[in-house]
DNA sequence: GTCTATAAAGGGATAGAC
DNA sequence: GTCTATCCCTTTATAGAC
């Protein structure tokens, strides 16, 4: 019993590991068994079926990183820093896990079912406090009001996208995995900046 | 020989289809036998092995879309146009097939190997002409200069990823599916928007 | 709880008739 | 070219000993 506990968190960081990598088609329980250095046998005795494990692993990487986006969208601070900081909170939640973003979106693609049902969005976000706010700065500063769902488009598009496209974007862009880092931290000043001048310029052209 | 290619078109169409929505891994060669109205033997017959099956769909895939991409970026026009002739025709290419981004993505992350190679970056996007239409855009306005990585990230990034994201942000924006097409259409007016003004008032915020 | 051995099903690939 | 039947390896899942 009190080696349960360690085994059990054992198969579901090498579950983790495995089903983030290989995507749960491509997964092999023998792998996960091996990474966790147990055997196929104490899978199924732990968690019964592989789609079982999979439910944990994915409910489990949910709930640690769902309140902690909740945390930086829902904060009552002033726009901008909010931007600021949402997008500095995001790069580095991400690349501790740069492949989740791209796992998560594989699954709902090839099982909506199976996934959908874990997502818990309406505690998220709450866009009409969010889109409040948005307005009253555009009032208050006589910018023109902006839709807040092009606004988080916008935000989530810039800061997830280059993790999910990295491998075309190092090859297209001639970005060396060294410099990497390095273009990541511009993105934290670059995207700010691109969303708060269309914030304050925002005007047809 | 009359019906053979018919025959070979209808798989590769059914092979498309049917690895598109699932994966490499998770696509059966029964179900693309099934979509093609054929037995899977025939499949072998035809190509061999799923791999082989898998390659020339893929291959065919991007040739496809590539010389169109490719015609959108390195079209000698004025940067301003061409920002919004790019996201127009690449929001309209992604709209024939939607789900084709996050298929090419994931299969580069299960499996770099198997598709890096059919990619052509070199001549896809010459950066280096790119830049210096940056630039020469910049001084010609006085605006900062900018780096055309960031450029190009942005562009792809907000252009791409609502396809991508799309039934996470259906559910957390409450965009229901009769109004994603009008949700569409007013991005291809809110990214051009926001990069130009990016450039046109891009400062230290 | 953990192991070895094995059942049972799935799925890619081939043989051979037509 | 196209089909049916089947092979055979892979992979999930279970039985049963320790």
């Amino acid at each position: 019993m009190v080696n349960t506990l360690k085994t059990e968190v054992r198969i579901l960081e090498a579950a983790k590991q495995v089903f983030i990598a290989k995507g749960f088609d491509g997964a092999r329980m023998q792998e996960i068994a091996d990474q966790a250095q147990i055997n196929k046998a104490l899978l199924h005795y732990y968690f019964r079926s592989k789609d079982k494990l999979f439910e944990a692993v994915f409910e489990d990487t949910l709930h640690q990183i769902g309140p902690v986006i909740s945390g930086l969208v829902n904060e009552p601070i002033p726009l901008e820093i909010k931007v600021w900081k949402f997008v500095d909170g995001y790069i580095e939640i991400i690349r501790k896990n740069p492949k989740l973003p791209l796992f998560i979106l594989n699954e709902i693609r090839v099982n909506p079912d199976r996934v959908l049902g874990f997502f818990n969005l309406d505690t998220l976000l709450d866009t009409k406090v969010l889109q409040d706010q948005l307005d009253k700065e555009a009032d208050k500063h006589n910018y023109n009001r902006i839709d807040v769902r092009h606004f988080v488009v916008n935000i989530l598009s810039m800061t997830i996208f280059p993790f999910i496209g990295k491998p075309i974007m190092q090859k297209a862009l001639n970005i060396q995995e060294e410099s990497w880092e390095t273009f990541l931290e511009e993105r934290k000043r670059i995207i700010p900046e691109t969303i708060m001048n269309w914030l304050k310029f925002n005007q047809t052209v």
